[in-house]
DNA sequence: CTTCTTGTACTCGGTTTGAGTATATATCCA
DNA sequence: TGGATATATACTCAAACCGAGTACAAGAAG
C-alpha cells in the first residue's frame, strides 16, 4: 500500500436541545458517534454529510460545521492490523438539529452530553463528581507544579474561575491522569460515560467549539423552534454552557444585537405570565458579532 | 478501490513575519504552498508535519494548528484521472515559525503574503485595487440585492466599515464572480498572484485564522524574536491584521494582559529614542485570554 | 541647537458590563 | 376570592473598558 493511501471515514457530533437539556446523536446504545465511509457521488463533504444525516435523523441539519481531523497512529487500539499499513483517518463534523420530535422510530438515540461529561454541568450546583477528580488529579500533579498549576487552571480549583470552555483540555488531562478510560489501570473509578475508541474526545472537541461558538456567532438560533420565548432561548444557551446566566443582561445583549423580532403572538403560559414569543431575524446576512474581541484600531 | 479509501497529504501555511511584512513560505516559484503525504512513522500528525518542517525551513515551529481539511471532489481540475477513484484529502496546517535569517541558501522562497490578496493590506492607504474589486462585484452583482448587500459588508462598500477578519470570505465571492482565477472567464483582468489548485484558498483560510487567533490567544510572539520592543510588537499585529493600531491604546493593552516583562536592556535606536526591551512571559500557562468573548453569567 | 523620530505617561468621555431592584401579569391552589 | 408563586419586563447604578487625543521625554540626524 503506498504511503498517502489512508482509510477515511466521517463522524458527526449531532447536537439538539431539548426540554432544556444539550442531546447527542449516538449509535451502539449510547457508546458510538454516528460514522461512515464517505460515497463519492456528493460534489463536497459537506453537502454529502448533510444528506446522510438528513436521511438518518428525519430531519434537515440547519448547522453544519468541519470539526477537526483526527489521523493519530494510535486512534484505534481495537483493530490495529485491518488497515494493513494504511492510516485511520476521521474527519470529524459539528452539526446542529432542532428539536428531534421525541426520537421518531427509535433507531438513532439521543442522549444528554452530561452523561459523557457530568462534571461540566454547572447550571445548578458545583458538581459533587468535580471534588473526586480533583481529589484524584492532586494525587497524580502532587510531584509536579506545571501539572497542579494547569489543573487548578482547567478545573477552577483554589479560588480560581471555572472556564465553561475548556471541555477538551479538561478532558485530555483526565485522560492522562487515567480517569477517564478503564483501559489503563482499571482498579479505580472512571468518570462519566466513556464511548468506543476516541469517540469521546471527539465528542468533547464538538462541546468545546460549540461552547466557544455561541459568543460570537448566533449558531443558536439553528437548535430554536421557529418562535420562542427569551427565557427559552436563555435555557438553550445555559443549557450548552453549562452555566446560569444573569436574565436581566442575557435579555439586554440579546436585544442589542438586533437579531431577534417579536412574532405578535404570546406563549401559552407554562405557569407564570405570558411571554412575547420571537422569531430569529437572519439579520442582514450572518453580518452579526456577537462580540466580537477588538484591535485597538486607529482612524487616520 | 473500496469506497472510504482516498489519497491524503498534508498541506501548510508556514507564516513567519520579516521586516514588517507577513510572510508564507511556497514552493514552485511562489505558485504552490508545501505539501507532501504523511509519513506514518511518526505518532501524531502533529509531530510528524512538525519533524518535516523543521527540516524544510531550519527552524523550529513555534505554534502549529490544523486549519482545515479540504476534501471536495472538484478539488484538483488538473489530474482527475490520476486516482481512479479515490478521493483527494488534504489536511491543512497553520504554522508559525520566529523570523527566518534572509531565506538561508533559498530553497524554500518566502512571499509577502499581500502579493496574493493585495487588497487585504489596509495599513497605509485604502488600497486602490479594491475600487476595481468593487466595480467588478457591482456588475456581477447587478440584478441580485442579497448579492449586493453581501458585498457591501465583505469589503466594506458605501460607509460600511472594513472587517479585516473576512478574507476567505472575501476570497470565496472573488473566484465565484470570476475575479480571482483566470481559469473560467480569461478575457478580463485578475486580482492577486494566483496559485495552483485551490492553494490560494487555503492560504486564505490561513491567514483568516490567524487574523481571529490573534485577538483573543498571545499567538504573535511565536513570530517574535526573542527580546523586542512594543513597537516592533505592534508592527507584527498590524502585519497580520492589515490595520494600522491606536499605539497607547495597544500599550495599554499589552500591559494590562500581563504577557510581557521588561528584560532590563534597551534597544539599539533605530532613529528615535531607545525603547526597553521585552520578553515573553509564557504566563502561567495559556491562562490568558486577550479579550475572551463574555457570556452574561450570573453568580448564587 | 534645532528638528525629527520614537518612546512613554496621562486625560477624558462614551460605551459596555456586572449586579441588583422594582413592578407587571399570568396560573395555581387553599 | 385572594394570596402565593412563577414568570416577564423595565430600570438603576457603579465599575471596567475602550476610542481618541494630548503632552512630554529622550536619543539621532543635520
Amino acid at each position: 500500500m503506498p504511503s498517502g493511501f489512508a482509510h477515511a471515514e466521517l463522524i458527526a457530533v449531532l447536537v439538539a436541545v431539548t426540554a432544556n437539556e444539550p442531546r447527542v446523536m449516538t449509535l451502539r446504545g449510547g457508546e458510538a458517534l454516528p460514522y461512515g465511509p464517505f460515497e463519492s457521488k456528493h460534489r463536497s463533504l459537506q453537502s454529502g454529510l448533510r444528506a446522510w444525516i438528513e436521511s438518518q435523523t428525519g430531519h434537515p441539519v440547519g448547522y453544519l460545521e468541519q470539526l477537526y481531523t483526527f489521523a493519530d497512529r494510535d486512534r484505534d487500539p481495537q483493530n490495529p492490523e485491518e488497515m494493513n499499513g494504511a492510516r485511520h483517518i476521521s474527519i470529524g463534523y459539528l452539526g446542529l438539529v432542532r428539536e428531534q420530535d421525541a426520537a421518531g422510530d427509535g433507531r438513532p438515540a439521543w442522549h444528554d452530553w452530561y452523561r459523557y461529561f457530568p462534571w461540566e454541568d454547572h447550571r445548578d450546583r458545583h458538581p459533587e463528581m468535580l471534588d473526586a477528580i480533583a481529589a484524584r488529579l492532586q494525587q497524580w500533579a502532587k510531584d509536579d507544579p506545571l501539572r497542579q498549576q494547569r489543573a487548578e487552571y482547567l478545573f477552577g480549583l483554589n479560588g480560581k474561575a471555572w472556564n465553561e470552555d475548556l471541555v477538551l483540555q479538561r478532558y485530555e488531562m483526565m485522560y492522562e491522569a487515567g480517569l477517564a478510560d478503564g483501559a489503563g489501570q482499571e482498579s479505580r473509578a472512571v468518570f462519566g460515560q466513556p464511548m468506543v475508541g476516541d469517540h469521546r474526545r471527539i465528542l468533547a472537541t464538538g462541546i468545546t467549539r460549540l461552547r466557544a461558538k455561541i459568543k460570537y456567532h448566533p449558531v443558536v438560533f439553528e437548535l430554536m423552534p421557529e418562535s420562542f420565548t427569551l427565557l427559552e432561548l436563555q435555557r438553550t444557551v445555559e443549557a450548552l454552557s453549562g452555566l446560569r446566566l444573569h436574565k436581566p443582561n442575557f435579555r439586554r445583549q440579546v436585544d442589542q444585537q438586533d437579531l431577534i423580532e417579536e412574532t405578535g403572538e404570546m406563549s401559552s403560559g407554562t405557569g407564570g405570565r405570558p411571554a412575547k414569543l420571537f422569531r430569529y431575524r437572519p439579520a442582514i446576512l450572518e453580518a452579526q458579532s456577537l462580540s466580537g474581541a477588538r484591535l485597538p484600531v486607529s482612524r487616520g
